[in-house]
RNA sequence: GGGUGGUUUCCCGAGUGGCCAAAGGGGACAGACUGUAAAUCUGCUGCAGAUUGCUUCGGUGGUUCGAAUCCACCACCACCCA
């Protein structure tokens, strides 16, 4: 199987150029290709990984890569695909984020001679003239046709601003000195970065009279159409620092049946036939397979030892199995406790961040009844937690089935 | 620059002087059923030492016994005209 066939059988390929001639350029290992990350936040997230593991499976054959990190296209902020304008972000935020991208992505691909590299469109685009970029860029753009193009449709209703519309310009003016500067004749990214993709090739066959070529990743989307990685606290992150190694791994425990198989083949390095295998997994045996993916996905991002401890803990907690070691813990310090050496339960559920306020933590308590502590389920909200009740080991606290802390006195 | 409409709790969105901590839907959380799944049904969703009190409806100031609701100014957004 050629590297081209497996990515189309693993589900990750939605748009080309010209098929024949990426499928080989990527067989054979010629191609130096790059895909774009903007430093939106001070970490990679879900999305982002999806596009490391492309550029992973591509280096293994070969082929060469580039990571853009976008210092200076988040001065503007892409508009694809969303119905908002982003919050625009200062030059110190947005150096910061870069060099957060830099530290995290190198724990995932191999930069350096001869291998991937890794640039940063702020050092040409931070100090472009405005005038020459027009006449010289801008003049080969017609806003009949960047009007039309879909990853605005959402814009033309409420508004799109000259700032955004030009991120076009200058993701294409990216592609062409990537081309010119590194000989790269590919961009992969995101489904939602197709427009701005043609851009770079249009520009490019323009100004060089050259072909270069383009090829989209799909979207990591649930069976419902709905994008993956997103949670009601913001995105799921691999900074183990703003989602927890054991968070994530149950992150991927806890998929739609319908989504583990196609999660599996797009996002771990298991051999296909594995995969194939698992397909004829019904019911509840399909739980293997989320355990399965759970634990490649936090060993990818996490690393082996961090996965065997999220798994463990996780089997720890759901079958009362192994040891709570790598159960999520909150410490307790003396402050905590009260003259009678004890903790209420209220401020301990606050403190261990499973209820956002008092009041919440008194709902959880007296009306949804769903507060565990230890083995005793809490009703009482004056209920208090002595010091000398926590074990060395320490104490469980839960609330339903699957929230749930550790607490240990410091 | 001119005109019109708008800014409500996590999101959408109702509310045009007291009965409003604010309908309805979504999401989130919890319960039942399960398989740490989905679907379904139920509860719940500002804060607080809590049958009460406090702070919210773009911002500031005003009218009133009483304002999300009325007035003034400001800011921002959309649409139409230039």
């Amino acid at each position: 199987m050629t590297l081209y066939e497996e990515l189309q059988a693993r589900g990750l390929l939605a748009q080309l150029t010209d098929e024949k001639e990426i499928a080989d350029l990527i067989n054979q290992g010629k191609a130096t290709f790059y895909i774009g990350f903007d430093p939106t936040a001070d970490s990679l997230h879900v999305g982002h990984f999806m596009a490391l593991l492309l550029m992973k499976r591509l280096q293994a054959a070969g082929n060469k890569p580039i990571a853009l990190v976008g210092g200076g296209t988040a001065m503007i902020g892409d508009p694809s695909g969303r119905s908002d304008m982003r919050k625009m972000m200062t030059v110190d935020m947005i150096d910061h984020n870069v060099e957060c991208f830099k530290k995290q992505m190198s724990r995932f691909i191999e930069f350096g001679d001869g291998k991937a590299q890794i640039v940063n469109n702020a050092d040409w685009l931070r100090d472009l003239n405005f005038l020459e970029f027009m006449r010289d860029i801008g003049s080969q753009f017609n806003v009949n046709e960047m009007l039309r193009a879909r990853c605005y449709v959402n814009r033309m209703q409420t508004g799109l601003s000259f700032l955004e519309f030009s991120y076009m310009l200058m993701q294409s003016y990216d592609f062409y000195r990537l081309y010119q500067d590194y000989g790269c004749q590919m961009q992969f990214g995101g489904d939602d970065q197709w427009s701005n993709m043609l851009g770079g090739i249009n520009l490019i066959r323009k100004k060089l009279n050259k072909d270069a070529y383009a090829m989209t990743i799909s979207l990591l989307l649930k069976h419902d159409g709905t994008k993956m990685g997103k949670t009601a606290g913001g995105a799921v992150w691999l900074d183990p620092d703003k989602y927890k190694p054991y968070d994530f791994y149950q992150y991927w425990r806890n998929v739609d049946d319908s989504d583990v198989l196609k999660f599996l083949r797009m996002m771990t390095f298991l051999p296909l036939e594995q995969i194939d295998e698992m397909d004829k997994w019904e019911g509840s045996k399909l739980n293997e397979a989320k355990s399965i993916l759970a634990y490649e996905l936090t060993s990818l991002v996490h690393g082996e030892d961090e996965a065997k401890k999220a798994q463990a803990g996780a089997e720890a907690v759901f079958k009362g199995a192994g040891s709570l070691d790598t159960v999520p813990s909150v410490v307790l310090t003396p402050d905590d406790f009260n003259e009678n050496d004890a903790i209420d339960i209220i401020s301990l559920l606050v403190k261990t961040e499973q209820c956002g306020s008092r009041s919440d933590a008194r709902r959880a308590i007296t009306k949804d009844h769903s507060i565990t502590v230890g083995e005793s389920k809490i009703d009482d909200f004056k209920y208090e937690v002595k010091k000398s009740e926590i074990p060395a080991e320490g104490l469980l606290i839960k609330k339903g089935k699957k929230n749930i802390k550790k607490v240990v006195v410091e």
